[in-house]
DNA sequence: CTGAAAGCGCTAACAT
DNA sequence: ATGTTAGCGCTTTCAG
């Protein structure tokens, strides 16, 4: 492991003057950064991140957490995809990222305490929040982005999706094809689905369709749900002509649970996911979803997060845009 | 930021003793054990495992590497799955996941040199590698477990599943429901295919079948890549009556592909996938497949991976064992 | 059973 | 423009 002071005792000169030519510093000279540069590259030299971190300097280093409680993460695919576009997009400035995984939903506090000890340089968060947990959150002073909550503080920032207008651009959709009675799967308490489901409701309200709860389905995210949604609407007698997924897998899920009734989509019934997952082109019938330009938006969390830890910038709240895509699985009633 | 220095002023003690205390030590003496726990978890104390990593000690973290350069890792469903499992596996045991993320594929010196100053304990490779490579990587001293590539040496085991067998199942099941001419799509020069196609071929031969060359398509394991081969298929005059795919998501692929030149599955033609995806119970047809018992085999990972860290265990070879998942992708003919 | 000293690789502050 | 000193938090000798 050649360190810097084996390259200083080459250069015939300081580790200090090492360390500083390393990182490019205008305090050494033309000359002799080239020769240790030179030098380093020769011996494969590569900075010790631990011992960076250990006198506080900045690690190059992002800390991934999600948290699920009570979805399996691997079948998350959503997050998946988020995780590989901030990963990349982490990657093209150099940054490591580390993951933290645990099976036990930590306390934010033991979180927040285990994450610093790394002496990360920022974090990435994708975890639910009670109101306790926002307010020792909002305290954190590691630059940190938290996904699909609106939320911010000095040094945190909240990104998340315009889902009201998603799903609103969704019910349009089925308006427009003539569809009046139109189900919703996956209300909960998480900030997305609440703010989907207000889309699903004030749309349908501007239409002057009233609500009926038989259609409102509460649920997980989760394929498994998604088909016993379907079942479930499918055994209705008043059922449905559309229904509107809070998510592409409940989606996937349900059009599997209205197959095993022996229902088809979109000839019987026309359904749409949420999230445009890259699988929702494969699928038969294709998804008409929502697409929430996962890669801009990874490239938008990943610039805030280095705003706050390069630029001293401030938390800010951001809502980024998304975009209907209509496939098979929706037609005119 | 509490350190043992604060533990042990309390403790009216030396850094040392908090340090071997924390550890369970048998040199320190009951009492001052208790009393020196007591304070640190009153404290919140977390070791700082950088300063521990710096001094050569265990970090409790494990690199995780999965390097593609054609494939868009997001979108393999496969290895996600896999490094789930594996993170679940490694949190059990209280490791943490530095994940190593990179847009290009680094030369494996430099990812080994990358990763060794990262202090990790071990790391988990699911990297392509060619002859230079495997040398190279055959030499590390760093306990590492390299999946799907049957290899090892001192500190390298190699975790591999019994594809040529999975593969064998497969066609097995496909000649049982009658069919005769069975195309295999997704040939290529990973180790993992070669297993596959060698199963492919070598129960075709057991079966007095000869391989059509205009049956087997070479491609990567990427959907796009399975609609393209469903396309291709569907054109031939002399169809396929089915189709055995390397991966459930060529086979996802696959179905697209012939769907949108009108042909169904399993109808007209019977389609087979490989890895049993969680989406291969929710796809429709559902996918008849093979499972690699991911969840098992990352156990193994985990637990061959700390035999060698913890208990100086020297590598090995282990070959996991797979099952056919029959589902109604596949009738008979 | 306990403590003092040294050092892991690096950088910031203070010289020169 | 360069070097010296000190210290980040921890653990491993080596002495009591």
């Amino acid at each position: 492991m050649v360190t810097i002071y084996d390259i200083a005792k080459q250069a015939k000169t300081s580790a200090v003057t090492v360390s500083l030519a390393l990182r490019n510093s205008k305090r050494v000279s033309e000359a002799t950064r080239e020769k240790i540069h030179k030098i380093a590259r020769k011996h494969g030299y590569r900075p010790n991140p631990l011992a960076r971190g250990l006198v506080g300097a900045r690690t190059k280093t992002l800390a991934f957490v999600f948290n699920f409680s009570s979805v399996d993460l691997s079948q998350d695919l959503s997050y998946m995809e988020y995780f590989h576009a901030i990963a990349q997009a982490a990657a093209d400035k150099e940054y490591k990222i580390y993951f933290h995984s645990s099976n036990v939903a930590l306390p934010i506090e033991e979180l927040i305490s285990d994450i610093s000890h790394h002496r990360v340089d920022g974090m990435i968060l994708g975890t639910e929040l009670d109101e306790q947990e926002r307010k020792i959150l909002k305290e954190t002073d590691i630059p940190t982005v938290i996904v699909g909550k609106d939320i911010c503080s000095d040094k945190l920032t909240g990104v998340f999706t315009d889902d009201e207008d998603g799903i609103k651009q969704v019910v349009k959709h089925l308006l427009s094809l003539g569809h009046q009675r139109i189900a919703f799967v996956g209300k909960n308490n998480s900030e997305t689905s609440i703010a989907r489901y207000s889309g699903y409701c004030s749309t349908l309200k501007e239409a002057n369709i009233r609500i009926d709860e038989n259609l409102v389905i509460e649920s997980d995210y989760h394929m498994d749900f998604g088909r016993q949604a379907g079942v479930q609407l499918a055994k209705l007698e008043n059922r449905p002509s559309a229904i509107v997924a809070a998510s592409d897998q409940l989606a996937i899920g349900i059009i599997a649970g209205l197959r095993s009734r022996g229902f088809k989509v979109p000839e019987d019934i026309s359904v749409t996911g949420y999230d445009n997952l890259h699988i929702a082109q494969f699928t038969s019938p294709t998804l008409t979803t929502v697409d929430l330009l996962r890669s801009e938006s990874a490239k938008t969390i990943i610039d805030v997060l280095f705003d706050m830890i390069e630029k001293q910038g401030t938390g800010k709240r951001i809502m980024t845009p998304v975009k209907l895509i209509v496939r098979e699985s929706t037609r005119k009633i």
